[in-house]
This record gives structure tokens, sequence and C-alpha cells, in this order.
DNA sequence: TTAAGTATGCTTTTT
DNA sequence: GCATACTTAA
């Protein structure tokens, strides 16, 4: 029996009303993964459907895990048939299972924004094409465009106008196209448009997955794009058992082709619609929400709704005037600052802002009073180059056609194989239509190396060889320790004092961590041992915000954008000036306009108790200082919804974060380990060494933490006491 | 062929 | 002000 008595009504007709197509319009707080998880559990407890018949899409990963989480603890479900995951995740699942019916392999590479860029930059070359004038920034978002709106590069001209430029973007188009075929790789839109050129083809594979998904629930559909509707509505038309969730307040997603239109258009999509709208909010307090209100209420093409609370609230939102962004910073550390002596939990302050490159300023602050802190978003993990690095061997062994990966580590480490050296391997390739690894694994036959090359391509090739087939026995932790033991990685990083290196060796120890807990995750849930595949696929569609560490107390900075979806006591939102927020590049069309107000409501709403605005009366971009006007939608709300306050914080700038690095390189002649030292790691603290294998900073120690964790450390960590 | 030194260009937002 | 891309010297 599923208990719906802590249901509002709305809420309860959400959960039951299960045939049909069901349009819930749910504003900020007001319970909407609760009801998606609630009519999940419904319909397999209540409706005896089986899980394997149910499709649940989820704006991340994140989303996907806690949503399985809950049905499992909450509701005793097993969640081992049940499809939950993104749209990019989902897509992946089924291009990996139709293989036969595509024109690539199901061991194919996701392509992320860096091999992307490479790629272009190689096309540019060939095609000789100038970056100036077609910048790969802006060709890349031409191009997924078309793939988002389903248009192949064959049918760039029915879609798009013809003349000088876009002739020559519709050529980069078939190119890059041909290129990832070439290398058996997908880029993230290729995800989605191969499938729904999938289901759009193939009436048997349609019919298959539409009998195989008899309920589908989608949440945030408000940023869903052209590709992702037709995906669902080709399986969702005829059985019409879908339920969207989202609310067109909190669209932000159109730059990336998400279509507001999609769910202002869903009642007319699908036939005899019953729309639900969930308004009362149980987030955020009444006066938070005022101004929220305030705040939205200046954008028209929205449903007309508005948000409701029973939360009473004594403080009104705060509005601080800064001088400039280090002021800010200081002020807005201050305060959470003061909340941590108040017993307030660090993980529930949250700093919002535009644009990554703000949260330098924090880090510092931070760091100078040394709050713990984690940014969450900026540099996916795995875009590191550290990170790529050891990808790019896994990918390889999986995929040898990845001539991106193999390009990426022939020589790294550097093992000889130079420029030239490529270079003929490339033009041989080229004459014998090889791929770039037969090309190598031909070379050897040929003439046009020399004997040094010859012999270090050929000890590259037969490691290659012996790592992919100990791949198909060794678990992927321990093939991934092999590797980096045998390419000698971590040596690279340890003999350098370089912040930057010490922080790349940390880097690699997290991604053997998050391998072993992926491959643990694997096992429990299916039974198997993860295959590399399995892995590959899995962290290329990973973000950032599902590497929070949740162990840990500590503050959490990120992009408005990453904010969806969350919610948090204490929110500061910063930055609030014309420029920044709305962002220059968005304040010409009232379009974009209404989408950066949308953003600023999305992060307004994320507040449970209180609510920080700020703005600066200078800031400094680049070397030079601008003096901003604060942001128009700080204009746009009545005064009497905040409590204004100007303020003057005077700054030590003194300290820095490359001067006053956690880490402090010790000489070599002062450091040597003896088994029952003591010594302190900036990380984990205190500590006794039990074991010393090697010598000085390269010493692998075993150390007993005062806190109970046993580690293996470099010497170079740890600081005698 | 590689390491170190110098120039440039970049900042929205991300699955 | 940083990271990358290109240039130069060894």
């Amino acid at each position: 029996m599923i208990d719906l008595s802590k249901l509002n009504s709305e809420q309860k007709k959400v959960v039951t009303s299960t045939e049909g197509p069901v349009l819930v319009l749910a504003g900020a707080g007001s319970g909407k993964t609760r009801s998606v998880i609630y009519r999940t559990a419904y319909l397999i407890h209540e409706k005896n459907v089986s899980p394997w018949n149910i499709l649940v899409v989820t704006f991340t990963n994140k989303a996907a895990r806690e949503l399985r989480d809950r049905l499992e603890n909450t509701f005793n479900i097993s969640t081992h048939s049940l499809w939950i995951g993104t749209f990019h995740s989902v897509c992946t699942r089924i291009l990996r299972y139709e293989q036969e019916h595509l024109h690539f392999d199901s061991n194919f590479s996701i392509y992320d924004e860096v091999d992307q860029k490479s790629v272009f930059k190689k096309i540019y070359k060939k095609l000789q094409i100038d970056p100036d004038k077609f910048p790969i920034g802006r060709v890349r978002n031409i191009i997924s465009r078309q793939k988002n709106n389903l248009i192949l590069p064959e049918l760039f001209f029915k879609y798009n106008e013809r003349n000088y430029y876009s002739e020559i973007v519709a050529e980069i188009y078939s190119t890059y196209q041909k290129f990832l075929l070439d290398n058996n790789a997908l880029d993230f839109d290729d995800l989605l448009m191969y499938t729904a050129i999938l289901f759009y083809d193939n009436q048997k594979i349609r019919k298959k997955y539409e009998e195989k998904f008899k309920y589908i629930m989608i949440d945030e559909y408000q940023d869903t794009n052209y590709a992702q509707f037709k995906i669902i509505n080709l399986i969702a038309q005829n059985h019409q058992n879908l339920c969207v969730v989202g609310d067109d307040d909190q669209a932000i997603y159109s730059w990336r082709g998400a279509n507001i239109r999609n769910i202002l258009n869903f009642e007319k999509d699908y036939k005899n619609v019953l729309t639900i709208k969930l308004e009362l909010n149980y987030r955020s307090p009444e006066s938070i929400l005022k101004l929220a209100n305030d705040l939205i209420k200046h954008n028209d093409e929205r449903h007309p709704k508005e948000l409701r609370t029973k939360i009473i609230s004594k403080e009104k939102p705060e509005l601080a005037i800064l001088e400039n962004e280090n002021g800010e910073a200081e002020f807005v550390v201050d305060e959470i600052s003061r909340l941590r002596s108040k017993n307030e939990n660090l993980n529930e302050c949250v700093i919002l802002y535009r644009t990554n490159a703000q949260s330098r300023v924090f880090e510092k602050s931070f760091f100078h009073r040394k709050i713990k802190y984690q940014i969450v978003g900026g540099i996916n993990f795995y875009q590191r180059k550290e990170i790529k690095d050891i990808i790019a061997y896994l990918r390889i062994l999986v995929n040898p056609a990845d001539s991106e990966s193999l390009l990426r580590i022939i020589n790294f480490p550097v093992r000889g194989i130079g420029k030239k050296t490529i270079e003929k391997i490339v033009d041989f390739g080229l004459n014998n239509k090889y791929s770039f690894f037969e090309s190598l694994q031909n070379s050897g036959k040929n003439n046009f190396l020399n004997l040094s090359s010859k012999r270090k391509i050929s000890d590259f090739l037969s490691k290659i060889n012996e790592w992919r087939e100990k791949s198909e026995s060794l678990p992927i932790t321990d093939l991934i320790k092999m590797i980096i033991d045998d390419i000698h990685l971590m040596k690279i990083h340890d003999f350098s004092d370089d912040p930057k290196d010490i922080s790349r060796v940390e880097n690699i120890r997290e991604f053997i961590a998050a391998a072993t807990e992926f491959s643990d995750n694997f096992s429990a849930e299916t039974g198997n041992e993860p295959l590399l595949t399995d892995y590959l696929q899995n962290i290329s569609l990973q973000t950032d915000l599902d590497h929070v560490d949740e162990n840990e107390e500590s503050v959490k900075l990120m992009t408005m954008h990453n904010a969806k979806g969350l919610e948090f006591d204490h929110v500061f939102i910063v930055g609030l000036e014309d420029g920044l927020l709305p962002h220059s590049r968005s304040i010409e069309n009232e379009k974009d306009l209404q989408e950066e107000r949308r953003l600023f409501y999305v992060a307004v709403t994320r507040a449970k108790k209180t609510l920080i605005l700020s703005y600066t009366r200078s800031r400094r971009t680049f070397d030079k200082i601008d003096y901003p006007l604060p942001s128009r939608f700080i204009a746009e709300l009545d005064e009497n919804l905040y409590l204004k306050k100007e303020l003057h914080i005077e700054i030590d700038f003194k300290f820095n974060i490359r001067t006053e690095s956690p880490i402090k390189p010790v000489l070599e002649s002062q450091k040597y380990y003896k088994v029952g030292q003591k010594i302190a790691h900036q990380k984990f603290g205190k500590g006794v060494i039990l074991n010393v294998d090697g010598r000085g900073n390269d010493a692998k120690l075993t150390i007993s933490f005062a806190n109970g964790q046993l580690k293996k450390i470099m010497g170079s960590y740890v600081k005698v006491l």
C-alpha cells in the first residue's frame, strides 16, 4: 500500500492519474520530485505495472540516482529493471543495444567539448578555413542546433538559407560527421539525434520501445529540445501514457536548444491532456516567495501563476551593496562564518553566481578564513587534462578507431614519437585508407620511418595489446591502476613542487576511487562486473554535479544554472549587476532578457530560510576595472520586499592562493621518514607512519590517521611533526 | 624533439 | 590574470 496521506490533493492527482497524458505545471519547491517518486511507486505497487515497463527521464544523473535511492529505500522497490536516467544516458543505452541497426559500433566513444574542439581544428586545417572568420565556438553551436533539430548534413539547405557563410558551415558539418563516424565516436547531440532517427526510420524498433515503455515520465520538461521531444513523442503517441513535469518559469536552457514550446504546447501535442498545477510551495518562507513572484511577473510568455506558501517569516531578504568584488567576497564569507558560529551546517550554505569566473575571489576569502568550500561545476572532473589522458588510454583499448584518443597518448608520457613521425604515419594512413591505429600497426613493415621510431612504436603497440588482453579479465579498477603504474604517471607529477602537479596527483587518486565506486555499484546493481565499455560510457556522461563530496561539510559554490533542482537553507546570490545578470550577451533582445530573469528566479527560489543578494560598485574584469550599474532586475523589485544596506569592507590584500599554498614544498634534505613517526596531512590531519616504502618525497607512506582512516600517501604531502 | 619562454585571447550558462 | 598556443634555443 502506498500511503498518500502526506500529499496534498493536487499531488495526489498527479500520482493517481496514471492513464493518458498528464501535464504537471509545478512551481519551484512545490514537491514535484516527490510527486514523481510517488507516482512511480504507485504504478508499481497499486497498478501492478512492471518496473521494466516504466521510463523516467531526469535532468541530471544526480536526480536519477536520488530517485532510485528513494524508491529502493522508502518504497522497497527493486529498481533493477526500471529505466531512470537523463536523456543522454537513456539514449546511449538504446544505441548500444541496437547497434545492428546502426552504422557505428556499440563501443563508440563519446566526445566531449574538448575532443570536439580538437576535431574542429583538424577539419579547419584540412579544409583551410580561417577560424577568425568562422569561430569554432559559433560553428559548433550552429551544428549542435542542427542536430538538436534533427537536421542531418544532407538536409542542411532544406532548413537553412544558402549563402557564402552557410556553404562553409555545411561543409564543416558534413566533414565533422564523417570524421566522427570514422573514429566510431558520437558527440552529445548525436546521442539524441541518432536515437530519434532510429525510432523515426525503423518502425520495428519504435514498436519495441513503445511496447516496453508503457509509462513514461519526464522531469524538467521545459528544458527539453526538439530531438528529445521527438524521441518521446515517437514512442508515446500511441499509448499516450506520458506524464511531463515542469515549470515554464524555470526554463533556462534555450541557448542549448531547449524549446519552451514543448511545455507550452503539450496540450496540443497530445489528446485530452489532464493539466495539474502545483502552486503551493513547501520550501521558502513568504518573504522570499513574494520577492520571487514580484520578479517573475515581469515576464510575459508564461502560464500565469503565483506561488503560495504557509511558511511565515519574520526576516526579509537582504540586499548588500559592496565597493568591489573583494569586499563582496569578504562580506559573504563573513556572513557564512557567522552562520557557522550559530551552528548552521555549511552544507546548507550556497553562493550562486552567473559566470564561473566569479568563483575565484570567493575561493581566496574562504581559503584565508579556513572555511571549507566546494565548487560544483566549472571544469568537469572528467575534462581535466590528467584524467582525460587516462581515459584516452582506456578508450583506445575498447575503440581502436578513436584517433583523437590515440593522438593524445601516442607521445604522452613522452616516448620520443614526435610531431614529424606522427605526420609521416598520418600521411601513410591517408594514402592507404588506414585508420590511425592501423597505420601505426603497419608502419613497421614500411621504410618511411627510421629504426628507432619503429622500435618506439612497436613498444607502444605491444603495451596496448598487453593492456587490451588484460582488460578482458581484469576488473576495471585494477586495469586503471596497472596502466597508471606502467606509464609512471604518478612519477611525472610527483617530482614537482608545483601546486598544479600536486592537485593532479590528487585528481588521479580520486579518479581511481571513483572507478572503484562505480565498479562496486555496478556489481551490486547488475550482479556482473562492469566491462570497460560500461564504465567509459558512464563517465562520459557524468557531470561535476555527480562529484559532490557529501561526507565533508563545506559551503557550495556554483552557477545559477547548476543550482536548478537543488535547495539550501542559506542562499547568497552575488554579482547582481547589469552585464553579469542580465549578462552582457543577453542584454540586447527581450527573449534573452526574460531567460536571464528566469535564471534569477530559479536562484531566488532555492532558499529555504535566508536569502542574501549583493552587487558591487566596481568590479575587475581581465585587467581593467568596470563600474557596473545594479542589475535592472533589482530596480524592478518593490523596495519594500528587501532590506538594503551599503557596506564598506576593508580587505587585507597581502594574502593570495599561491603564496599560501596548502602544501608548502619541503626540501628533500629535510625529509626522511621512519615507522612510528608523527606527521600531519593537509586534509586528513595528524597521524602515525606505519610503513615506509622508498625514501624522501617519493616514499610511499602508510599512515594511520587520528580520525581512524588508513591511507597510503606520498612523502611530499605530509609534514613531519 | 623537447623544454622553456613569450604572445594572445578569453568569459555566459552545460547534458 | 589565467591558460593555451606558438616561438625559440638547446
